[in-house]
DNA sequence: CTGTATCCAGGGTGATACTG
DNA sequence: CAGTATCACCCTGGATACAG
């Protein structure tokens, strides 16, 4: 069994190897986008619903729980009514939001450079 | 039609922003895997799917091609026999590798943490 | 307010076989 | 070698309704 992918240390290239979940577990837009929601300090429930437009109550819950197995989100709940639940990330989390964010803001400064290489591959393909 | 997220810029939380379309486009452990492997210089079809353990023919065109349509990669095809195709990032894709290689290490750096933490939720489940 | 419970459509994904 | 074609299947993800 080398899941551990030992002697030569981890490597998420091969799909035996533990890691190779771990990166796909972050690929998810919600994975980015929570992470890096709660970049800036701990937020409730419903304020993650609004600032992740589009996103389901399931979505929203089943994000929320993986991040909170992995340890990368801490779950504090309020034991009043009408409910209160506040999320934050963990020191893990806070390191990797720091990556994830990157990588959404790299998303927002290419768009147009992007949008510009499908538009000259549409035409390639209309020629051919 | 607010779909460049005008006047305030692009905004990857809004659905309707192409810059979550972007986000949602990079999301796939293919795409991580394949520009990561690129990182270090042009490959072959072969040498990538190699590299890329795992990976289905059918997943491996389909990476390639989308991130060839978004101007991240580009193909270069030598017309002998048998074919040669060479595959390499753009000026745009090695911006981008640099982040996306830094999730893939990150991956392997903290697979003993995340582990851990999966370990301590499931003892949790039990007990409840 | 914060979720859970269902249901459902859709397509991403893999396996396989095959072609130029 | 590089890729296409097909098939089936899971299962994600969305919509909705409801509960504590």
């Amino acid at each position: 069994m080398d899941s551990t992918c030992e002697p030569y240390g981890y490597d998420a290239f091969r799909r035996t190897c533990p890691s190779h979940a771990v990166l796909e577990m972050l690929s998810s837009k919600w994975v980015y986008l929570t992470v890096s929601a709660l970049r800036h300090g701990r937020m409730r429930n419903g304020e993650l619903a609004r600032k992740l437009e589009g996103i389901t109550p399931k979505m929203l819950t089943q994000t929320l729980r993986v991040l909170e197995r992995d340890g990368l989100v801490r779950r504090q709940v309020f034991p009043v009514i009408p409910p209160h639940v506040e999320y934050e990330l963990t020191a893990l989390g806070q390191d990797l939001a720091g990556l994830l964010d990157q990588i959404r803001s790299w998303s927002e400064r290419h768009v147009p450079e992007i949008r510009n290489a499908r538009l000259i591959a549409e035409r390639g393909r209309e020629v051919a």
